[in-house]
DNA sequence: CGATTGACACCAA
DNA sequence: ATTGGTGCCAATC
């Protein structure tokens, strides 16, 4: 049992919250930082991202975008592609890596799971 | 152990 | 509005 196993509950809260995204939304990595307590942790939950690849379960990361709503982590999909493929198949308009009506489409943790 | 990096966010010019 | 610089926390080199 490796240490970094041993702290992975920031890490897991955040492929949890990802998860909690309902189909056909998105949320953004300074939401969920924020929700978890890391309001400037955004870059964490980018790392956690990282190692989502590396999960047994699914992480829907292609639901979670910078606040801009830009696909910046499109290149860490198996292909480039993939996040855009993903979002659009979900009914996520998207353009030139940037997500239409971002807001609408918005889903904040903070918002919608603590009520 | 110190320095750098990273899928971000915020502030100042 | 756009650009550049700084801060955040953890992991990797």
């Amino acid at each position: 049992m490796k240490l970094s196993e041993k702290n992975k509950n920031f890490f897991d809260l955040v492929y949890q919250v990802c998860r909690e995204i309902p189909y056909g939304r998105v949320s953004s990595y300074g939401a969920i930082a924020n929700y978890l307590g890391s309001a400037r942790g955004a870059r964490m939950v980018g790392w956690a991202m990282n190692n989502a690849h590396g999960q047994q379960k699914f992480v829907p990361a292609h639901r979670v975008v910078n606040r801009n709503g830009q696909l910046t982590g499109k290149i860490h999909f198996s292909t480039p592609n993939e996040m855009e493929i993903l979002l659009l198949k979900e009914g996520i308009k998207v353009k030139n890596d940037q997500i239409i009506d971002f807001k609408k489409v918005f889903w904040d943790p903070t918002t919608e799971l603590s009520l």
